[in-house]
DNA sequence: ATGGTGCTAACTGTCAACAATTGACAGCGA
DNA sequence: TCGCTGTCAATTGTTGACAGTTAGCACCAT
């Protein structure tokens, strides 16, 4: 009986397009490949010492997922979101994160709730040091426990899905959000409708702090996150 | 100059995986594959008359979105939404067309209107000839056709996904309902207040429409559109 | 110069064969 | 009878080779 060694799983047999699909997903979630990148089977292969299959079923995989775009016979690159459907995206976004706060504040464990505040207070600090990047780490970190709070799982993947999408271009366009003491101040506002157990103001209160940078990015092309070039073109992404 | 034939795209060249991606995934949704049912890949493939690496490759991608579920180096079904899964889909394609619909309003056009006014009015039809199949026909349409009008092209590509997931059993759990003229009633509510540019308030209709069988499924174990028999095992998936 | 044309190299799409794993079953022993 | 073990057929995982397509470039004609 050799046991389960500390892995979380019987004996970690990883198939190669998994392991495959998990570098790469770690690999453009962490920008180390940015948006645009193209993604060479051959060099890929090589690179990761395997054959040509599990690169091909792995990049078959994150184009289902969004992260990546394939145009067939040309190639695959990281997934270049448009202005629009950036957007689209932080729309879905609202929705989905509001809706997780709706279910979630009433099964919210007292330890749930102190770990809440724990980050809240973290993230204040973090503004009044003007440290983006920590403050974004945890940010992060805010939402997707009240996310998977909600119990959803399917909510869970989609929004994690949907983030990952997003990518760098969230903290990007947070910035212009009216500094991150607002953001601080904006959470502050919603935990204290869940500490009330107030699950509609808080779900309420989620949608318009998510709203925010929606509406800045909608009017001013002033931020040219984007480089739109051609508006036309076919392409494949997912379906 | 052989111009484009009377095709959608460039030249119609589309790729073994494509087109097998494409025949899978109508096999699955027209539930002549039903939930369960094993893909094997050599037969597929004869069947098909292809390789085996397109299959492999349409597999991974069906899995991603949900269609099939991969367990490693076991096999692929046709995935089978444990009554869990399926509230929590019903969950998210209520925020999913709630918000669809505040974002649509303001945006239909009397045409829209019009023919959301015929889906209604010939669901109500159906309903009083009991006829369900063509009732529950409509209503997709229906829902589709508001989904569309948003304009959100990644909220309406995440609400087929989730209802080509949801399959047949979101029929079979809307007729517990309360009947298709409840159901017809509360279309007729909604384009009332869709009629009145109430965006807000015809938000709030649809999240309350899409609730009703969530209600009904959670409590009673009643109905046993669910098999569940192991709550254990590892699985695939998606991720 | 300039616009079109035909090569060419690089890349993706597909296939068939090989390797490894799995689940089932027969057979053995208690 | 029951449980264990070893073998085997079936199925998936992976590979390397071949075929077809694409994009870029040099070249030629105008």
């Amino acid at each position: 009986m050799t046991g389960t060694p500390p892995d979380g799983r019987p004996v970690r047999n990883l198939t190669l397009r998994e392991q495959v699909l998990q570098h790469l997903r770690e690999e453009i979630l962490s920008s180390r490949l940015e948006p645009g990148a193209e993604l060479n089977e051959v060099a890929l292969a090589t690179s990761l010492g395997v054959s040509r299959g599990p690169i091909r079923e792995a990049l078959g995989r994150l184009a289902a997922e969004g992260l990546v775009t394939i145009t067939p016979r040309r190639g695959a690159i990281v997934t270049k979101l448009t202005k629009q459907e950036f957007i689209d995206a932080y729309q879905v976004r609202e929705a989905l994160e509001s809706l997780a706060t709706r279910v979630a504040v009433p099964r919210l464990t007292d330890e749930d709730r102190a770990e809440l505040h724990r980050m809240s207070d973290d993230m204040r600090r973090c503004a009044e040091a003007d440290d983006a990047t920590a403050f974004f780490e945890i940010n992060r970190r805010f939402h997707d426990k009240l996310v998977a709070a909600s119990g959803n799982r399917r909510l869970f993947e989609l929004h994690e899905q949907l983030l990952g999408q997003m990518g760098r271009l969230l903290q990007k366009s947070a910035q212009l959000r009216g500094g991150l003491g607002e953001s601080a101040a904006a959470h502050e506002r919603i935990l204290e409708a869940v500490d009330a157990g107030d699950a509609e103001r808080a779900a309420q209160l989620m949608a318009e702090h998510i709203e925010v940078p929606q509406r800045v990015l909608d009017a001013p092309e002033a931020l040219d996150l984007f480089d739109e070039a051609d508006p036309s073109s076919e392409i494949e992404k997912a379906s």
